[in-house]
DNA sequence: CCTTGACCTTCTGGTAACTAGAAGCCTTAT
DNA sequence: ATAAGGCTTCTAGTTACCAGAAGGTCAAGG
């Protein structure tokens, strides 16, 4: 297959998959005399591998270490399991700071009268004026 | 003032101060004869104002948008209210986002027994194997 | 007067994870 | 033979800065 078709049947783009490739994420794809990047069924589970990860909000580099280990036949779970714990505490420390922001722009929007008059309580509250 | 100690009064760095005037978001600062930075009060709760609402997650052109705001005497409250309800519901977006991702974690987690056994849910469910 | 150390200057390069676009082959179908 | 579309590489842009280098400046102390 074609980094095109590829692309296609995994949802990750051609310009994508070059970069992994040039990050060492995915190895160098094999090449058709013209150059042309040559993938097979393994690449493509990689390819949704990687795309499935990444869409959970891990990064590339937590990616590379979820790879490594799913290519290790005798990897201990728990190594997998640590490394999505810390995600998730990630995850509920950034829910919680926006829901701290959403709080406070909620109250401020809410007493922003929102016309065409000047006075604004929100830019009053971002320059410090402590009402 | 110098640059560093508009820098510790307000908590954004000397850095960032001059990355801010790089870009036009404040206006350029004036000198002394050695070139050195020299800042007012009103620098100062400009900063500020930068500060807290690049705090409050709002992008760098938004704030230039929210300071041009601040700085119209004649502005609508309006078009305040208006950035902040976007970036309310860019929050919220954000949000349902996470929740949705920390639910499908804490499903793979759980089920993931996390020990020094090689089986992993978790991987599966990345790789695509159906249960 | 000179030195020391803290502070200031500019400039370059790096970060994350790609995306856009340019210039130019290659392939496939007509 | 040619046109459309896919492929190649390379450069540069994105966001919001931070790190570090090389060097000028300032205030205080000996």
């Amino acid at each position: 297959m074609n980094i095109g078709e590829v692309a296609a049947e995994t949802g990750v783009t051609a310009k994508s998959i070059r970069y992994y490739e040039s990050i060492n994420l995915i190895p160098a794809a094999e090449r058709t005399e013209a150059g042309y990047r040559q993938y097979g069924d393994r690449d493509v589970q990689i390819l949704h591998f990687i795309k499935r990860s990444r869409g959970l909000g891990f990064s590339v580099a937590e990616v590379a270490e979820l790879l490594s280990l799913y290519q290790d036949r005798s990897r201990a779970s728990g190594e997998v399991k640590r490394i999505v714990e810390a995600r998730l505490k990630e995850i509920d420390q950034k829910i919680s700071e926006l829901e701290s922001i959403r709080a406070t722009l909620r109250t401020l929007a809410d007493r922003c009268h929102g016309d065409d008059r000047p006075d604004c309580p929100i830019l009053d509250d971002f320059a410090g004026i402590s009402n």
